[in-house]
DNA sequence: CCGCGTCAAGTTCAT
DNA sequence: ATGAACTTGACGCGG
């Protein structure tokens, strides 16, 4: 079992990431940016070797503009050599990397162009793993999208569209339920007919939850069949309701003892949990202790 | 130099 | 039909 954090650290010197107004992408300025942020994610790879965190997601932010012809400069080959440091360490310190497109990424649109750019945007997302050299265990999580009034049709336009993708995208594509339309059931429908592994995200199923007769577990346990030998090991999202706010934003920091109640709950089963909490390498800790804690105790 | 409005994406819902 | 909300941290301008 792996715990994992999301695209930024807290409290950790020289890991922030730029980025830049769309109306200021120069060739220059995304070149300096991008130089930068490259720097900052191999200061979260050696902070997170330091302290034995074994997962963590790229954020999508890595290269400006990444997947827009504004960005038209050749980032691949000016940076190989990072790319390739970078990977190598990924790969020499056994971290399980995940990159994670945001709402904006829709593939199942009606509108061809907005289907053309979700294509592009998942091959940069492709792009950015396959320059660090990582294997198709590590994934490209993605949301499956809009209803438009018709969620039988628009989950069919997902699964037309997802075969069309490239062979580079798909291998790395893995789905998962979201907050208001699609929820686990509907992903694994989705699953059976594209073959894409399925991530269960524990705080949108109770946002919009499946047939509530059925335990998290039974899920969990679903979706673990979804993952083929080549996937790796089935992973989750984990996060926690934050007090006072809206229902699925998650919390400021994780608490301990829900997260012992979840875990209990899984009565043993190995998994990869990506934590989506706002202090992210710091609840990040906290767990794995717990969890360290618990087998010396346990043992 | 601080603070806060703006940004970038696409869908959905309110006006 | 038009636009705000959603989401997020960082940008970048005004004071």
């Amino acid at each position: 079992m792996r715990i994992g954090y999301a695209c930024l650290t807290v409290g950790v010197p020289r890991t922030s990431f730029r980025t830049c107004l769309l109306k200021n992408a120069s060739n220059e300025k995304l070149e300096t940016v991008i130089a930068h942020n490259l720097d900052a994610l191999d200061h979260i790879l050696d902070y997170n070797e330091a302290h034995r965190i074994r997962m963590f997601r790229i954020t999508s932010d890595l290269i400006p503009f990444g997947s827009s012809p504004v960005n038209r400069l050749p980032w691949p080959a000016l940076f190989e050599e990072e790319f390739n440091g970078l990977g190598r360490k990924i790969k020499e310190t056994g971290l399980r990397v995940s990159m994670h497109p945001g709402q904006y990424t829709v593939l199942n649109s009606p509108d061809p162009r907005v289907v053309q750019n979700a294509a592009a945007d998942l091959a940069y997302h492709a792009r950015v793993l396959d320059l660090l050299g990582v294997s198709p265990e590590h994934k490209i999580v993605l949301h499956i999208g809009g209803v438009y009034g018709d969620k039988k049709t628009a989950a069919q336009r997902f699964i037309a569209n997802y075969h069309r993708l490239a062979d580079a995208v798909r291998q790395r594509l893995i789905i998962e339920n979201d907050d208001r339309s699609y929820a686990i059931e509907e992903v694994l429908d989705i699953s059976a007919a594209t073959g894409a592994p399925v991530v269960f995200d524990n705080l949108h199923h109770t946002a919009k939850p499946s047939n509530t007769q059925r335990t998290v577990l039974d899920w969990i346990r679903q979706c673990r069949s979804t993952w083929q030998h080549g996937d790796g090991l089935q992973k989750i999202h984990y996060s926690q309701q934050a007090g006072g706010k809206r229902p699925g934003a998650h919390s400021e920091s994780i608490r301990l003892e829900e997260f012992a109640a979840f875990y209990e709950g899984l009565e043993g089963l190995d998994l990869d949990i990506m934590l989506e909490v706002k202090d992210k390498n710091q609840s990040a800790l906290r767990c794995m202790e717990w969890l360290e804690s618990r087998k010396s105790f346990k043992a």
